[in-house]
DNA sequence: TCAGTCTCATTAACACCGTTAACAAATCGA
DNA sequence: TCGATTTGTTAACGGTGTTAATGAGACTGA
């Protein structure tokens, strides 16, 4: 019966459909709101069945993070490939940034711990960052080829630019409309962008 | 005995050393850490007691995080009688939030919902953060007195600025010193105030 | 002085949480 | 067919926010 039916369904679309729960609930409730029990009520399972497939909570919700780099991460591999000009391209980068932060609003909370999430494992560490971290790393080098550290900190100061606007706008969202903030993300990032060549 | 000894300190007391212990736990251990009985032990309570201060724990972080909001326009109001250069000024203030944020961590974390913080008020109807507000955009306007739209965009976009570099510094801080991103933050809090006029 | 009230604080409980141990049932290999 | 392995369950532990019921003590009025 309905055990058969379960069993048979592969263990990598149970695992999927866990993942997939967790960002469902969260989207809808928050990510307080998610809960072991919760995920293993939808999924039909008992709680005990989750820590099959991820050793705790905390692991599950660095999966998910991992998950949002790895989509920037393929996002931005896609750009490379279709844009040439440096400065075209890390000016569209900027704004799929801007695309996943506002679609995808529980991914984008998970990865910097926003609005009650909590995510202990440090985020330096993912391999998934670290890609993005090159990415974008190689791209103001074509355009500046200057020294690693100088590098380095231009990919901060881009990234912190984005963040804040992102981040600030999300918070203020019910005093100054997203339409509005995503027009200032998008005159500011491109100012930010000509001010590197 | 003990029994007499608390209800002779003021209720005034109590309810401050249940604010001053909530941020002594999330400084040592974080937010997520802090809860309604971990409080009243540490008063020499029992957890009821707590809720004849404060309704819910989501209002007492609310009333941290406004405490928080407090600090800071106090602070601005200081050095707006200190600074008559609203250039100097305005940079000044930038320091103050960078100071701020870095030495009272715990309390820019649960104002702006960092790191498991989470409080559900919402942050725009706090009248402190409307004081903070209207101070700084005050400044912008002597800088330059354009309409308070105009006024408005550029505060956004000084907060974002400020707000961007501290978190992604924050959050960085393993990979990048602490002293690095306060240099790139001065710098770039310059540009944006020397950028005014 | 005694009863009544009011204040302060407590204990116990409810429903939830992450996590784990113990157990049951079904399946599979020999 | 019998043991072993897999698969999933229930029950429990210690924790959470929150509330209802209860108690002890001090103050008040008759």
């Amino acid at each position: 019966m309905e055990v058969v039916e379960r069993k048979q369904r592969p263990r990598a679309q149970t695992r999927a459909s866990i993942l997939h729960t967790a960002k469902d609930i969260a989207r809808r409730e928050g990510w307080q709101a998610v809960s072991i029990r919760k995920i293993a009520d939808a999924i039909d399972y008992s709680p005990p069945v989750v820590y099959d497939y991820f050793d705790s909570k905390d692991q599950l919700l660095n999966e998910i993070r991992n998950e949002g780099f790895c989509y920037l991460r393929t996002e931005y591999e896609r750009l490379v490939k279709l844009y040439r000009d440096p400065e075209k391209l890390l000016y569209e980068i900027s704004l799929v940034q801007w695309k996943f932060a506002t679609q995808q609003v529980e991914l984008y909370q998970v990865m910097y711990n926003l609005d009650g999430a909590h995510c202990t494992a440090p985020l330096a560490e993912s391999e998934e960052i670290k890609a993005v971290n090159e990415i974008v790393c190689r791209i103001i080098f074509t355009f500046i080829p200057k020294s690693t550290d100088a590098i380095r900190r231009l990919y901060f100061e881009w990234w912190a630019t984005s963040h804040g606007i992102i981040m600030l706008g999300t918070l203020l969202r019910h005093q100054q409309s997203l339409e509005a903030t995503e027009q200032i993300y998008r005159e500011t990032m491109r100012r930010f962008v000509r001010s590197l060549r």
